[in-house]
DNA sequence: TTGTACGCGTTATCAC
DNA sequence: GTGATAACGCGTACAA
């Protein structure tokens, strides 16, 4: 930049003025500067200008699984939202390893990020010393964390977890297995509970035999499937909490040598887009993946552009899930 | 870090050393600084440091879809790499768009990374420009650029689609459609190629109403498929050259009323979880895709550390794609 | 070993 | 409207 301004023949910080438009600077010498720009090949370095103003116009994403269709949907609607307004995004993954959870925390912190949107693989200390020192705006998604107060993005996973259960057991469906994710997810109980609520609507008995937990995967989620499937007195439809223990169940069933949905209907969380296209067509409940993005990087820009928008009371938008019908539900007319 | 030399009572310098290794420190001094540094609660500014370094510990990476599965497993296994080296990874979306690639380039660059991975999206001048600059490594991956001299990961475009194609022929299909992709792309070229290699090999004729064309997505997928099926003459096979078209085939097969594998044998680029699950259980060709964030990070790394390898000619990497034949691509006996 | 002074490229605050 | 100068927080060379 001092290239610049001894090329253009004027003084440093006139040419910053021009640059940022921090001051009102004549035409003439703008176009003098810029011509000088264009010679000396000059390039604004972010590096300096954050270590002097104290943001770096960047944010810090964290998920817990980059692999996961429905992260991926959210983190491209972020990324959009975000360069539009100029900021860059730097992204982790925790693999749902809170300990990995905590390393990248501190790895963004260090990078001084201007703000955060984590879903968050575990309560770590890191960050609920980010949230409750109140420097740098964090936003939840996906997962609220207990006693965490701050701007969230999240669904109604009871409503969303009712809905779906509360169609098998329209179909007649009495005996209803789970396959649950983890219950120290706020996603994990939540969707118990609309499991157990629906339950309790339709008059059938809550069975513990019925509910399998996968923490992880879709290996666990075989497992928990090929357990339940193997029952003497087995379940007639299942509901999984999450695709990838969706994936694991549709295989344990047809390694078991059943048919879905003549012998057992299904229905999971997360749609995608090969749902639609193969057989058996399945019944999903389809998050607002892109919503969940756009909203989230709305609440932090409120907190990023606006002064006064800081020092608001948390904010937690809940959004709608919409369950989509279709064939692996629904045991076809005899 | 200037209050924690005050606190341990000692100097700058002591703890700049003490903190980097840079120089040694006695045991006893060091104890007395990490309690100091607690104490404080002292962090390290990322920032300053960059600013007299010259380095971020951030790299830059450019992928065309990140929804795409494929990206999603290379992305993951390049973040794995780099933060166990300690460096961020700053992500950028080109969503296929030239345009946005090279806006999203130039915000990488006034971010100072240290390197880039990218799938590029076409060619553009900025790309070119980094890379003939020479200050900052640039490792290509997925995408060749035409004339661009730099390190790069790519699999054998050419040999996995005439392995698919070969397989359909083998199977005794003689009327074998193709959809590609963009054909400005390296793998939409060299996919072709591979076609039409094995046409030749199997004495085919190539006839170019069975080629269609799907530039991007699912849905010009499903137009191009749509539009082979409707042939008079309509293929019996037909190889999808990426995941989204293999959806937008799929679909138009269904909607067509005919049935895959008995009417139509289908055969697609790139595996998923789901592949496995549904049926029909689909032929894919399996890119190595971890193997490719790993060697291009692994590529990036030595051009980061090793201050002489910055000078060693480009090294192209190809890995090898398998083909996993499924049911979707054979005819069930009679 | 330690202290000091300087530079990295910007921006912000003054004076002119 | 414009120019000089002091920070920002850290690394480092050099002198002690």
């Amino acid at each position: 930049m001092v290239d610049v301004a001894k090329a253009a023949g004027v003084s440093l910080a006139t040419v910053s003025a021009a640059v940022n438009g921090s001051a009102p600077v004549s035409a003439a010498l703008k176009g003098r500067i810029h011509k000088a720009i264009r010679q000396v090949g000059y390039k604004t370095n972010a590096i300096a200008r954050s270590l002097k103003t104290g943001t770096t116009s960047t944010i810090g994403l964290m998920v817990a699984d980059i692999t996961n269709p429905f992260f991926t949907t959210t983190i491209h609607a972020i990324q959009e939202l975000a360069h539009r307004h100029g900021y860059g995004v730097m992204l982790c993954c925790s693999d749902e390893d809170a300990d990995k959870e905590r390393m990248h925390l501190r790895l963004l912190a260090d990078r001084m990020v201007d703000g955060f949107i984590v879903a968050s693989a575990g309560e770590t200390p890191e960050l609920r010393a980010l949230v409750e020192g109140g420097r740098t705006p964090v936003v939840l998604i996906d997962r609220l964390v207990d006693g965490l107060e701050t701007d969230a993005v999240v669904i109604d996973n009871v409503a969303a977890t009712r809905d779906a259960v509360r169609h098998l057991a329209a179909a007649g469906h009495r005996r209803i297995g789970l396959i649950t994710g983890r219950r120290t997810l706020s996603t994990g109980r939540e969707r118990y509970e609309g499991y157990r609520q629906a339950l309790e609507e339709a008059g059938i008995a809550f069975e513990p035999a019925l509910v399998g937990s996968a923490r992880f995967g879709a290996d666990d989620g075989y497992k928990a499937a090929a357990k339940l499937l193997s029952l003497a007195d087995r379940p007639t439809a299942i509901f999984a909490c999450n695709n990838l223990s969706g994936i694991g169940l549709m295989r344990a069933i047809h390694d078991a040598g059943l048919r879905c949905p003549d012998d057992i209907a299904v229905a999971c969380f997360d749609d995608f887009d090969w749902a639609n296209v193969f057989h058996p067509r399945l019944t999903t409940v389809a998050q607002p993946t892109q919503a969940i993005g756009v909203q989230a990087m709305l609440l932090l820009l409120e907190r990023l552009k606006d002064a006064t928008a800081r020092a608001l009371p948390p904010r937690v938008v809940r959004l709608k899930a919409e369950l989509r019908v279709r064939d692996s539900s629904v045991r076809p007319a005899r």
